[in-house]
DNA sequence: GGCATGTGTGGGAGCGCTCCCACAAAATAG
DNA sequence: CTATTTTGTGGGAGCGCTCCCACACATGCC
């Protein structure tokens, strides 16, 4: 495909290592050479071949983005595809190409993980939130691959960009108190992840504030998925609760869908809280009250962070807190 | 990082030549030589180094998924983590990278191009349904990249796999009329999209072979958001039509909260139909009636005609057509 | 036996870059 | 005006693979 540098050299009566330092910007050129070579270069389109690049420098300019396996059944939450474009924007602006693995098959994962992280394909990855179990993240740092995750992580050398979730869901369940809510369940995400437990910490946190004592019959394990919502809200209705604070909107969704099956309406028999904003969530019936997360922005962020350690302009680890805010709609009652 | 070929051979006391034999499976040699060398590659995790590896075959191993410009503003669709995941697998499957490419910002379009499609970092690219009018088909052509389209365009040398949008469209209609609606609107895509067209073809083709008279007024076009949904119900909702054709699930949900907001319910004053089966489609109230695509198929067809084409199984063009299936819920009343 | 054919193995060349060093010419210093 | 530094340029080596050819040796056939 297309031109090399030698037949590029050759037609502006160069050498090649002059033209590589007009590519590359590199100092020591005349300025008419320069402008020469540019200028053939465009005219034919010329673009450096990045194998060859990649084998001299050792670096492939590929950023990618894993979703590891336990994650990938959430895959279709609207999450993702928001996520995916803040890390594609973060890339496109530094000039990285982007590779997105899904860790789907347990047992394709070993070629897979080879495949993608040993063969010197990537500069780095963002990981896009784990369990705390998977083993993913153990071997990432043993094979010194650079990496930042989406979602803290309770390991002293992981670099992260997360959001405030314990502030999050104490907002959120503060909320639900001051509009006078007695009995206020949870319905949490999976508690292998971090995230989960940290928006669960936020509504133990908000209880005992106000003296209140967490009711384990009001707390209720979800999946991050609308029909793990439904499930969930289904076995929590029997406690009857005057407000639920379920730990994300696709949950949320599905929990509507089981009070509204159960005759009930929103917010009058029970009030409903969720997190994430998803773009959707201003237009539910009734529209949600919902802990906002910036999505995109954690995507960018984390790419950000990933390009400075690369780069060696950020030493490790890097951690950054993006807030959250509340944002209130009809779903919680009281306006 | 890790080991050389050269390296490999030491531990093995053979050459070079004998351990890359083994590692992609050429015959000549022995089987005691082909254990030992495995053995020692498995024992240091060695993997082949992918710039040194596509330097001298010229193949990446690498195929990219690239969703145009016109498209990425419906990016947060939930159609395209779905599609993303069909060819994900696929990709897998075949054990091919994939390589995701946004085209967002027009400004960076051209870096982009070349720097993606340009640097000989791809075998192939599978094409996110695109609008008639974008300039990336034609230019792909000419630059003889192999690639396979989500989605049928009108030129002879392109490769793609598409659902019967037609066919789907028809069958939403005739429905609509079997049930005993009389005027029948549609929503459609933009009409700079084939699938679009198509799906109003579809529309126009029930109505004619009832011997109706499609009427310009109850036909307003969307762009495939929740909120062009809204307003081109709003739209409508002033020639009172009984029932709405919707070109995709998204649009249909902005529709529905367009005539809940008149204060009318569905179906009993205006019955809908979608486009497309989202996960979502069928929890809605009232659950949506909507025409079944098979999306994570369609990325997943793709990308195997892809490899097929780049490994020189299958000659060009290929065309493929997956069939649509109307799944009738209660958003068109009638049951 | 002789010659062709097949099998297993090793080593050179080359893929298209970058990086380093050599070197001429120009600029600066003493 | 010579000695030293700076600037601009060219060419060799090497990144880690694959592919081709050379070659030793085993096997087949008449």
């Amino acid at each position: 495909m297309g031109y090399t540098l030698e037949e590029i050299a050759e037609m502006a009566h160069v050498s090649r290592s002059t033209v590589s330092r007009v590519i590359n910007g590199r100092p020591n050129v005349s300025d008419d050479v320069r402008k020469r070579v540019w200028k053939i270069i465009r005219e034919v389109g010329y673009q450096p071949h990045a194998a060859a690049r990649s084998l001299a420098t050792n670096r492939s300019n590929i950023l990618a983005l894993i979703i590891p396996e336990p994650v990938t059944r959430i895959f279709t939450d609207p999450f993702f595809p928001i996520l995916i474009k803040g890390v594609a924007d973060a890339c496109n602006e530094h000039r990285y190409n982007l590779m997105l693995s899904l860790f789907t098959d347990r047992n394709e994962q070993e070629e897979q993980y080879l495949r993608v992280l040993k063969s010197g394909t990537l500069d780095g990855a963002v990981i896009a939130s784990t369990t705390l179990d998977d083993p993913l993240v153990p071997r990432l740092l043993e094979d010194q691959v650079s990496f930042v995750m989406v979602g803290s992580y309770p390991d002293d050398r992981v670099n992260y960009v997360d959001v405030d979730n314990v502030h999050g869901g104490q907002m959120a369940v503060e909320h639900l108190l001051r509009l006078g809510y007695e009995n206020i369940a949870t319905i949490t995400g999976p508690m292998n992840m971090k995230a989960s437990q940290d928006r669960f910490e936020g509504y133990k946190k908000a209880l005992e504030n106000r003296g209140l004592e967490v009711n384990g019959a009001l707390v209720v394990e979800g999946d991050f998925t609308e029909q793990g919502g439904y499930a969930a809200m289904k076995k929590l209705l029997q406690e009857k609760p005057a407000a639920v604070f379920v730990a994300s909107d696709t949950m949320a969704f599905g929990a509507a869908r089981a009070i509204r099956d159960a005759g009930l309406s929103i917010p009058e028999d029970v009030a409903l809280v969720g997190f994430d904003d998803l773009p959707v969530s201003s237009v539910t019936v009734p529209p949600l009250t919902t802990v906002r997360q910036p999505i995109e922005r954690l995507g960018y962020m984390a790419t950000e962070v990933l390009v400075d350690i690369i780069q060696g302009k950020a030493g490790e680890p890097q951690r950054l807190m993006l807030p959250t805010e509340l944002v209130v709609r009809q779903s919680c009652g009281g306006i």
